[in-house]
RNA sequence: GGAGGAGUGCCCGAGUGGCUAAAGGGGACGGACUGUAAAUCCGUUGGCUAUGCCUACGUUGGUUCGAAUCCAACCUCCUCCA
């Protein structure tokens, strides 16, 4: 482990965001000589990012942290085309509104986390969409396809190990490097960006970015990625029963997002706390040496810290708060999600089964009446076998609510209107 | 353009005329155990106004009392040859 100068390396690869780099001694010296630009990639297909970006974000956030400005890119023109990657068929093609709905939430989650503006280490936004759908084939073969080696191209491991095995390659996957790379070119010769970051997965499309830039502009610049994380049971980050882990809060509730990293496991706690907050590197060391139970509260200050990085100072400490009541005082805790519904409903008496489909707890009837079979259900926190069971005024406690409960860690209000 | 192969539930994958809402695995959810962890064990895993009904095995038609299974056309994907 060699000791960077430059502060952005050095937080970077203390916390565990480096994979690969480009060249680590150039980039070192770039970053310590003062203010540089690097960007960073994301798709528009969702309204939201989730958990699995997380990574690449962070990196952004500390890059700025560390004096330099970083550049937030909507893939919105890469999204129009589509990633050739997936293996459904009939892949969705998304609408030019959609797309637009989704860049407009993906944007405010990078509002939270970066400073942007016009100052030299203020961040910036851009759109690939701005400069993609302007192109025309055959001037981009001219201006940029002439510079790309396609004995070169096949040389790189993503397409050697296709080829080696036979597996089939479409020219539209083939192709995916040079907008990738005239992405890097573009937002170069714009902003004079010369590093580009994003998740290993990335690290070849990144290059070709690389190259690019050489050749057309002779100048050297940078890829840098990060570790594709999964936990350390093998599963892939950012994804729980009911989907994604969102960043948003209209996707996903603070009070939920806490709980996706309070429940991280044992073995991931020390890791997490170096992607996913700002403590202290000694802060998290001591709080990585608890053990056995005590762990439980490295894990509290985790969701506690990670939740107040996107969603707020505030809402993370009331998700705490919530949490601290239901679980450890198993007390009608108020800041649980609540789902509002007509009083009339109410009145008339509300069968079970639709109350706890529109709480979103179950995703049918069918499926709450399983688990009622299984015993996970509870009203007010008393188990109900019941499934013919409804709903009534009469329920309410004295907080004027419903609580309704799906095994010992879901929890929704119902609140009469 | 030619030859061959494939399309099954969230995913992988068995099934080649009725016993198939479809084996098995993974994942997910619930339960037990714990520490709101992991591992392990057990259960569940299409929908409904429910002793029945509807939807589902690429699409559309056909054969049949009866089709995921047979036939035809089409769509999509893959492999090899040109």
């Amino acid at each position: 482990m060699s000791e960077y100068k430059s502060e952005f390396l050095k937080v970077i690869s203390e916390r565990g965001f480096l994979h690969q780099m480009s060249d680590p001694e150039g980039l070192d010296k770039l970053c310590a000589e003062g203010p540089v630009t690097a960007y960073i990639g994301f798709d528009c297909t969702a309204p939201s990012l989730h958990a699995g970006s997380l990574v690449t974000i962070m990196m952004l956030y500390w890059f700025q942290q560390t004096g330099h400005r970083p550049i937030a890119l909507m893939g919105s023109g890469t999204t129009r085309v589509g990633d050739p990657t997936g293996k459904d068929e009939s892949r969705k093609i998304l609408s030019d509104e959609i797309i637009e709905e989704n860049k407009a939430g993906i944007r405010k989650i990078f509002e939270k986390l970066l400073t942007f503006g016009d100052g030299p280490t203020d961040a910036l936004m851009m759109d690939n969409a701005d400069w993609l759908m302007k192109l025309n084939y055959v001037d981009f073969l001219r201006e940029i396809g002439r510079h790309f080696s396609v004995n070169q191209m096949i040389q790189r491991d993503s397409v050697k190990l296709r080829l080696e095995r036979e597996q089939h390659l479409s020219f539209l996957e083939f192709n995916y490097m040079l907008l990738q790379g005239y992405d890097y070119l573009e937002i170069y010769q714009q902003t004079g960006c010369r590093l580009q970051m994003g998740g290993s997965d990335q690290w070849s499309n990144i290059l070709s970015g690389v190259d690019l830039i050489r050749r057309k502009a002779g100048v050297e610049a940078y890829a840098l990625t990060a570790p594709l994380l999964t936990t350390s049971s093998g599963a892939k980050m950012g994804k729980t029963a009911s989907g994604a882990v969102w960043l948003n809060a209209e996707q996903l509730s603070p009070y939920d997002y806490w709980q996706y990293w309070r429940n991280t496991e044992d073995a991931d706690v020390e890791r997490f706390l170096k992607l996913f907050t700002i403590l202290p590197l000694e802060e998290i060391k001591r709080l990585a040496a608890l053990e056995g139970a005590g762990i439980n509260d490295a894990k509290k200050v985790l969701a506690t810290e990670a939740t107040a990085m996107i969603h707020g100072r505030e809402a993370a400490e009331a998700a705490a708060e919530t949490a601290r009541q239901a679980f450890e005082e198993g007390a009608m805790a108020e800041g649980l999600p609540t789902i509002e519904v007509p009083k009339a409903d109410l009145e008339a008496g509300m069968g079970i089964l639709s109350a706890f489909v529109t709480a979103g707890l179950c995703g049918s009837n069918g499926d709450v009446r399983r688990n009622i079979k299984g015993g996970a259900v509870k009203i007010n926190d008393k188990g109900e076998q019941n499934e013919k069971r409804s709903l009534t005024l009469s329920d309410l406690t004295d907080d004027g609510v419903i609580k309704l409960s799906l095994g010992k860690k879901k929890h929704v209000l119902l609140k009469p209107v």
